[in-house]
DNA sequence: ATCTATTTGTACGTATGTATT
DNA sequence: AAATACATACGTACAAATAGA
């Protein structure tokens, strides 16, 4: 179980809660665990790895951390494998976006390469409560908004209908991808005031865009869908333009 | 300092350690603290929470898996903000497709429409030292590999062409994602055997590919880095189709 | 090279909180 | 309601690492 490198006497990369951790998600892997499965209590990888609760308490939080274990407390509790949820995900790398300045054109030159991707491969495979559910979120801004605040809200509600598009991805990564840069720009949308100057034009441009969309969707038209999106991305593209904001000056909680 | 939010006798959401984790972490943001700034030490930190050692080494535990801080012991000691840095970035996103049954086809999906996105972008921007770089790697695998230990080195090389050209890129997302592929791809072709059946067509093709692609990056041609690339993706592609093997069953470790 | 001051790292005993039975 | 089984938190003592005198 032990590390078979012999190292010299005080060669620390590593922390020793941080060696335990490790030792202990390479021990969950080999036993194969799954998410619920229970790990070892306190006392016993006390006993295991011969050092104190304190030590052990400490790589349990760098597991937690990583969003790999949840813990409860109680009879019947201890330290169980979790499946990283999403969110996790998304809080965790955008803690590496954070020192990294991006900018609205940045995520754009992913949204127009993956956006119709998606599109066009979910094009015939959505289900009728799904498809609603997409209509349902268009109406949220069927109507042009007459203050700042619904005009912010409307904003952030055409960013989720993306959002809802990248949850019914077959392909974990594009959805992820897409999921995330949908979050970069709403909280960029929210914490600096992308949705000024209000523009009708682009505002009645995107909810059309999204219509046709639905509509190439229900008829399983892969070549319309990912049209439609290609479309509709180089319009919102072109809302941006000229936006260089910096961004993303904060950390993000999961 | 402490949150305003009256809560009820006992109503945790998160444990003590994630608390001041969080506070911390939204502290520095407040400060504005830059990379390489410290933090206060563990008494000054046990003084202002009024919490013991322990739970305050436990935040900070937090703090260092996700990447956000580095700890040093001695005189001048003390937890530095550090950047989160990509190696650390892409193990922790790693975790998260773990559990979920990655295709070489999804990521190919992604490559497909990025990967082209990226050439084109660099068409003209990289410097002598860079497109060296770049014809160095391949000339790491300008003779058919004879072993398949070879094979497999050559085949991690060939990937790795791409994760040089991922480094140069301005938009920083681009350059991630792209980077991330690159790195699952390549574990994958460690720890499953995606080097074989050996396709010696295929490896030429793509060795073909690579030096047409520095070819037109130095001429400065976006067009026909797209189109070199979108070709050898094509062809890539090719070379796994109906590998529908599971992946990640690992996890990563920086 | 040695000592010393500073700061994190480890250990352990005790008490408290929490949820199941 | 009470006993039980577990994590959570505290406080103190001591060990280890490192920079500087």
């Amino acid at each position: 179980m032990l590390p078979a490198t012999t190292r010299s006497k005080t060669e620390h990369r590593l922390s020793r809660p941080s060696r335990v951790a490790e030792e202990i998600k390479q021990w969950v892997v080999e036993q194969g665990l799954l998410p619920g499965d229970r790990l070892p209590g306190e006392t016993e990888l006390m006993a295991r790895f011969a050092m104190a609760k304190g030590t052990i308490r400490e790589a349990m939080r760098i597991l937690e951390a990583q969003g790999l274990i949840k813990t409860r407390t109680g009879p019947g509790g201890g330290s169980f494998v979790h499946e990283v949820s999403r969110g996790r995900a998304k809080a965790l790398l955008g803690n590496y976006f954070y020192f990294k300045d991006l900018t609205v054109g940045d995520i754009y030159q992913l949204r127009r390469a993956l956006e119709p991707e998606l599109a066009a491969s979910l094009a015939g495979t959505l289900s009728q409560e799904v498809l609603a559910e997409l209509e349902a979120n268009i109406a949220q801004y069927s109507e042009p908004a007459t203050t700042l605040d619904e005009e912010r809200a409307q904003h952030v509600a055409s960013l989720r209908f993306h959002a809802i598009l990248a949850e019914q991805a077959d392909n974990s990564l594009l959805s992820f991808v897409i999921d995330f840069m949908v979050n970069l720009l709403s909280d960029l949308t929210v914490h600096r005031k992308l949705y000024e100057p209000i523009n009708r034009e682009l505002w009645a441009k995107g909810r059309d865009y999204q219509a046709r969309l639905v509509m190439a969707l229900r008829a399983g038209d892969k070549g319309a869908a990912r049209a439609v999106m290609t479309a509709h991305m180089d319009t919102a593209s072109r809302l941006m333009r000229g936006q260089e904001v910096e961004m993303m000056k904060r950390f993000i909680d999961e």
